[in-house]
RNA sequence: GUGCCCAUAGCUCAAUUGGUUAGAGCACUGGUCUGUGGAACCAGGGGUUGUGGGUUCAAGUCCCAUUGGGCACCCCA
């Protein structure tokens, strides 16, 4: 189907390979993993993400029982419910993580499927930003995990309330901020006669363009307090060098407050954002709690693949076992099942030939199964109680007696 | 949802521009090697050219539809 992938062996090594990352790094940090439902009420998206995301990439569908359901687009809006309905008895701050699956009906191209998974990271309950920083090291310590470090990826950072102050100090109208807050996200992508045009058109003067157009290039957010304070925390955290300033990021989704951020690849191979998040201090109570301030971040494994194999870091990840065992004829079959068991007890991965080969054919299959031992059960050997032990990578072979046999291959 | 580009073996690509039976490298399988794997050599399997129609004496090649992939919008991870 469009826009879906299938994840054959080859490729949910990778996958299990992020996922374990993304879990290491979270839980180095105190966060706890969670899930929800697939489906939700089509209402629980209906008030706060973006109008087109529900409108138009949302699969909706009526149950059998005529109620209106949604595919999950985002999993936010489950978080805030899930937060909201046992608000009191959660233990604060919470930290949560998450992997789902999401679904968005969209024309797929590079870095965009229809299904995908989105590692979601958030910090409910701090109201400073701390929490922005905190999630941000988070981020970093994976993307660091993954094998990119300084200048292979970039934190892009905004503030909207900053934002609505320098409109403010420009004299624009709050009831042009929507139409003039489009434009700024589209500032790179615009060119500059357009850009203006563009504000001039929501109702700028050429002064008030002007003024903006010069204070988004800037990108110095001079004394403002939040932005101030967060980059004193950078500094602790240690992540200054992965972090900018950036007066054009926006941030489509509605219930953002304050804070946004964006990863991007710096050299612009891949055009789009890797990562996006942001403060969300109303959502909780638009779902029904009590207030509650919330900061998040989320990637999808599409973006991040794009993302490495651009810089070319995609891990080669072959697979991967502790032993092969072959043997010389039907005859030493039962021993060959018999050690294969005693060695599985002790917990190394063991492949058993299943087929009625060639010891020629065996060895070949033992060099293709990733095994950094085969295990050759053979009669001469076997009257010694003994069996061949092959290093496949050394290319030596030696014959052990059968009971030290998971001591010597555990070296 | 709009516009455009692409589709040949498992993979990467050929096919004299509409003309015999669609080829090559890599990969795969078997053999040279009857108690031992990555080399070399030899041989073999594998395709209704994404799918379905149409034009033509003749279609991988031209036309239409459809499916999938990509690019630009839109949006976004």
């Amino acid at each position: 189907m469009q826009g879906t992938r299938d994840f054959y062996p080859d490729k949910m090594r990778w996958r299990n390979w992020l996922f374990e990352t993304c879990r290491r790094v979270s839980q180095l940090y105190g966060y706890e993993e969670y899930d929800g439902p697939f489906l939700e009420y089509l209402d629980l998206y209906a008030a706060k993400s973006g109008e087109e995301l529900v409108n138009e990439q949302t699969y909706t569908f009526e149950s059998r029982g005529g109620e209106k359901l949604a595919i999950r687009p985002e999993m936010t809006p489950t978080l805030a419910r899930m937060v909201a309905a046992k608000q009191n008895e959660l233990r604060k701050p919470i930290r949560w993580f998450t992997i789902p699956n999401v679904w968005r009906y969209e024309r797929p191209q590079r870095g965009r499927k229809r299904e995908f998974y989105q590692y979601n990271i958030d910090l409910l309950g701090v109201e400073s930003v701390e929490a922005e920083a905190e999630v941000l090291a988070v981020v970093v310590e994976i993307m660091q995990a993954l094998g990119l470090g300084k200048g292979e990826f970039v934190i892009r950072i905004n503030n909207r309330y900053y934002l609505e102050a320098l409109l403010g100090e420009l004299g624009i109208d709050v009831s042009k901020k929507d139409a003039v807050f489009r434009e700024i996200d589209r500032i790179e992508k615009l060119k500059p006669e357009v850009f203006r045009a563009n504000l001039s058109e929501a109702g700028l003067t050429d002064e008030q363009v002007n003024g903006l157009e010069t204070s988004l290039r800037e990108k110095n957010f001079g004394e403002y307090p939040a932005l101030k304070t967060l980059w004193e925390k950078f500094e602790q955290y240690g992540i200054s060098d992965y972090v900018e300033f950036d007066p054009s990021i926006v941030r489509g989704l509605l219930y953002y407050t304050g804070t946004v951020f964006e990863v991007w690849d710096p050299s612009k191979k891949f055009n789009r954002a890797i990562m996006g998040g942001g403060r969300y201090d109303n959502l909780v109570t638009a779902l029904g709690g009590q207030p509650l301030p919330a900061v998040g971040i989320a990637f999808s494994d599409v973006t991040i693949e794009e993302m490495l194999t651009q810089q070319g870091k995609m891990p080669n990840l072959p697979r991967e076992i502790d032993v092969y065992v072959a043997f010389y004829s039907a005859n030493e079959k039962p021993t060959a099942i018999k050690i294969a068991s005693e060695l599985r007890q002790t917990g190394l991965k063991t492949e058993l030939n299943i087929l009625d080969n060639s010891l020629d054919k065996q060895l070949k299959a033992a060099n293709n199964s990733g095994a950094r031992y085969a295990i050759i059960v053979a009669p001469d050997e076997l009257a010694r109680g003994e069996v061949n032990v092959k290093d496949l990578q050394q290319r030596e072979q030696k014959a052990v007696k059968i009971e030290d046999l998971a001591k010597i291959l555990k070296g």
